[in-house]
DNA sequence: ATGTAGACTCATGTCGACA
DNA sequence: ATGTCGACATGAGTCTACA
């Protein structure tokens, strides 16, 4: 399982989470609301910059969003 | 501090604790050679597909990279 | 062994609109 | 509220070469 498919899956549970919309956490990203969308279908690879754009409205960090990409990736194979 | 530039200062010290060249890095990371000078001087901001890809020959995770990264940028603000 | 440069490809990320 | 599309620009990442 690629990385960007896991972390899509991770983002997607996160944010759920969260409970915030894709367009509320774009917002609060500053990112566009689409591309949310892109990422949890694991369509882009996200880069570092948005990742920690992500994690603070996410209430989390980037080490921990990762560290949970990387279980379910194990897990999944 | 920008999160590229903590992350190119976590990867050089992870790089030298492994006790790698750049180029050696590369070859095992199998990515360009000069772009992890790029990536280390913080010019570049890294994706999660070479992020992956970097961890292993470094003995080291993702996540922990990251960990790494969030902990220089506490310090250095 | 590393920094830097140019030229390049193609993916990331933006923006507006519509189902 | 989300997926998708198209057009776009910016930036990531490659490759070759030289100080």
């Amino acid at each position: 399982m690629e990385p960007e498919v896991a972390f899509g899956k991770v983002l997607r549970a996160l944010r759920k989470q969260a409970g915030l919309s894709q367009e509320r956490l774009a917002l609060d990203a500053d990112i566009q609301r689409n591309y949310v969308s892109l990422l949890e279908r694991g369509l882009n690879s996200v880069s570092i910059k948005v990742l920690f754009k992500l994690a603070a409205p996410l209430k989390t960090s980037p080490s921990e969003m990762l560290e949970q990409t990387e279980q379910l990736r194990k897990r999944h194979r």
